[in-house]
DNA sequence: TCTGGGGTCCTAGGACCC
DNA sequence: TCTGGGGTCCTAGGACCC
């Protein structure tokens, strides 16, 4: 905690929702809810129309239909979320080097760069400005910004300013501040926690401020027993840190249906491999423990993790000990999800030697990753006309997908700059019309 | 027909080493 | 006088965050 509130947070109001309804003029005003659209979907951000009918994210979509029947309900476009945020981390940039991006629509800012601090008349005035950047360069997006002494104070604020305002928590108010917020205003506590807690009768901040450390250590665990207590009287001296190191990449999928095969299992297992060796590889990365996930119908989730002897970014390397560990599972009632990540990075290859990893295991995993694209294409074909997803017509222009089923496509032929535009039922195999590339991902 | 995906951090037990 | 005491690495699971 330091004596000024130059630490920043900004949060996009509804991000996801907020960029649809900007890229869809007859959804404005209107509930949006973006997310999973199979049956085993979740939300994963409601507009605040939407969220008026009590639709909110991390919600099964089914409940969120079931709530808000008239809602749009659309799949993500997440080259148009990333185009957006990285206009917005770029503005935040131009505050200072010290930007802590936590998604696409989050980030803490420190303002009080080489012991430079602004006042605090500054300081609201720069978060005013910046506010006003924000929406004037990403077209429309409000964004909601906190400013205070510390990465939770600053954090409290922005939560307080939703939506699309500012909050400057005074220093030296900080304590009186927080004291009436649930306890899960706190970072760290979560249903989980919140559980605990509420057997020792505890609500608010100030209940947990009640609670000597002690407590909380034998109630929770060490680490977070101290931190609670610490952050329960607003004692946060944690860093912005604008560089952090990744630590694991993983890829995950839930399936519509549940999997039984193992030759499709071993397929899936292999396309993941493939996507993990890509992102490897762009990040100049090599790994040394491959960890597989899988969840059963009944929810039951097992990992399985194998550290090698040396480090690796090659798929057919990954592929096979995801394999070894998935097929080493009772697989009988079938699979709901399956995961595969890697973790232990280093900067440099140290392939070990005496592993059978040679020629005919590659050969013959070649061959297996050939079945992938079957089904790869298949959903990326369906992904473009999924709902939300952009599409262009010869002749009508571009605009985006209503709905499609039955051999046809319903679109709505409008973009930000139109106004609401007509609607249009084509054939799904109109030669006329296409899905829209995806804005192209600028970072490396 | 309940319950996503991509991450981080913590805990706890066992192996192993000195 | 059954088997001390760390430290580190690995594995599995859980909580939390957006």
């Amino acid at each position: 905690m330091r004596s000024t509130a130059s630490i920043l947070h900004l949060d996009l109001d509804a991000f996801f929702a907020a960029v649809e309804q900007r890229d869809k003029p007859s959804l404005r005003g209107k509930p949006v809810i973006v997310g999973g659209l199979g049956h085993r979907g979740v939300v994963s951000t409601a507009s605040y129309e939407a969220r008026r009918f009590g639709v909110g994210s991390a919600m099964p979509m089914h409940e969120a239909r079931r709530l808000c029947p008239h809602a749009a309900f659309l799949t993500g476009r997440f080259g148009a979320y990333r185009e957006a945020s990285g206009i917005v981390m770029g503005l935040l940039r131009r505050l200072s080097p010290l930007v802590e991006p936590l998604s696409l629509d989050e980030a803490f800012v420190d303002l009080a760069v080489d012991g430079r601090s602004l006042a605090s008349g500054d300081l609201a005035a720069v978060a005013t400005t910046l506010r006003e950047d924000v929406e004037a360069q990403t077209s429309g997006l409000t964004a909601s910004v906190g400013l205070g002494s510390s990465k939770f104070m600053a954090k409290v604020a922005s939560e307080l300013a939703k939506p699309n305002g500012l909050r400057l928590i005074e220093p030296g108010t900080e304590e009186a501040t927080i004291r009436p917020l649930p306890a899960r205003a706190i970072p760290g506590v979560g249903p989980a926690t919140m559980e605990r807690l509420g057997r020792l009768g505890v609500k608010t901040v100030a209940d947990v401020q009640a609670l000597s450390e002690r407590e909380l250590v034998r109630e929770l665990g060490k680490a977070s027993g101290e931190g609670l207590h610490r952050l329960a009287f607003a004692r946060d001296d944690r860093a912005v840190q604008a560089e952090r190191e990744t630590k694991s990449i993983s890829v995950e999928d839930t399936f519509e249906h549940d999997v039984r095969d193992r030759t499709q299992l071993a397929a899936l297992i292999e396309r993941d491999a493939v996507t993990l060796s890509e992102r490897l590889a762009k990040a100049r990365l090599f790994a040394r423990t491959i960890t597989v996930k899988v969840r059963l119908p009944d929810f039951t989730t097992f990992t399985r993790s194998q550290t090698l002897d040396g480090s690796t970014d090659r798929p057919e390397v990954i592929a096979r000990q995801a394999r070894s560990l998935v097929f080493g599972l009772d697989l009988s009632e079938g699979v709901r999800l399956l995961g595969v990540g890697v973790a232990s990075f280093t900067e440099v290859a140290q392939e070990a030697l005496f592993e059978p990893d040679a020629v005919g295991v590659v050969v013959e995993e070649t061959s297996a990753a050939a079945q992938a694209p079957a089904t790869a294409g298949v959903r990326d074909r369906r992904l473009g006309y999924a709902p939300g997803a952009d599409v262009v017509h010869e002749t009508m222009g571009p605009g985006w997908v209503w709905g499609s089923g039955l051999g046809r496509v319903t679109v709505r032929f409008e973009t930000a700059d139109t106004g609401p535009g007509p609607v249009r039922t084509l054939a799904l195999d109109d030669p006329a019309l296409r899905p829209a590339d995806e804005p192209t991902d600028a970072s490396p």
